[in-house]
DNA sequence: TGAATAATTGAAAAATTGTTCAATTGTTTG
DNA sequence: CAAACAATTGAACAATTTTTCAATTATTCA
């Protein structure tokens, strides 16, 4: 394949959607969205039910939040997390689907 | 959380769900996926239309192959390789739905 | 104001992953 | 059978990513 109109677009395409992928593609983070799922909660409660640090579970929110798919309300000192967007839910739907047959 | 039984669960599907997803976090093997989702084409085809070596293709049909998203079927000396499964279609279109909102 | 609490951040270490290169397998055909 | 062709494989290197640890920010309240 040359460097053409047609490849350019795919190049991007594929780097956006291997980016939102990528981020779907960590365990921690899908027990975090799991979580999520059930109910909003605050930091320090994603990390006494999932047994993490408070500090890798902010580094995984922030990856998180960058993609758009869980979203942070300050509250005090407190910030309530909740999932975002409703492709979250259709994604891990469809990939359960897919492992479970 | 502590070692329970609701924890085993969840961290035995969010492995297979990472896993899962992890495949579709690479731009590489997304635009071998977008190539089959056009038709079905010969490792050779593949690799000359995303203009990789074709030994890099074939670690990453292994990977998809794995996870079951593309099947080939060998035909002499070729394998004709295919999309293996509506789910891929299906969670591509969600994640392109998602980047392009 | 100062102590306590909740969360974020940066840097380093540990682990995982993708590509390349060389060698190998399997199939066709001269 | 030997040469040519298509694809796969294993090992090594380069690059990226996740976790940990320590320090920092921001907020509450005594």
């Amino acid at each position: 394949m040359k460097i053409n109109d047609e490849n350019y677009t795919i190049d991007k395409l594929a780097q956006g959607l291997s980016n939102l992928f990528k981020v779907f593609g960590d365990s921690t983070r899908l027990k975090i969205m799991k979580v999520l799922e059930v109910q909003p909660c605050f930091v320090g409660e994603i990390a006494e039910k999932l047994n993490m640090t408070l500090s890798a579970v902010s580094h995984q929110l922030r990856i998180l939040r960058d993609a758009k798919l869980v979203k942070g309300i300050k509250n005090g000192k407190e910030v309530l997390y909740s999932i975002d967007d409703d492709h979250v839910t259709q994604i891990i739907n469809i990939g359960q689907t897919h492992i479970l047959e």
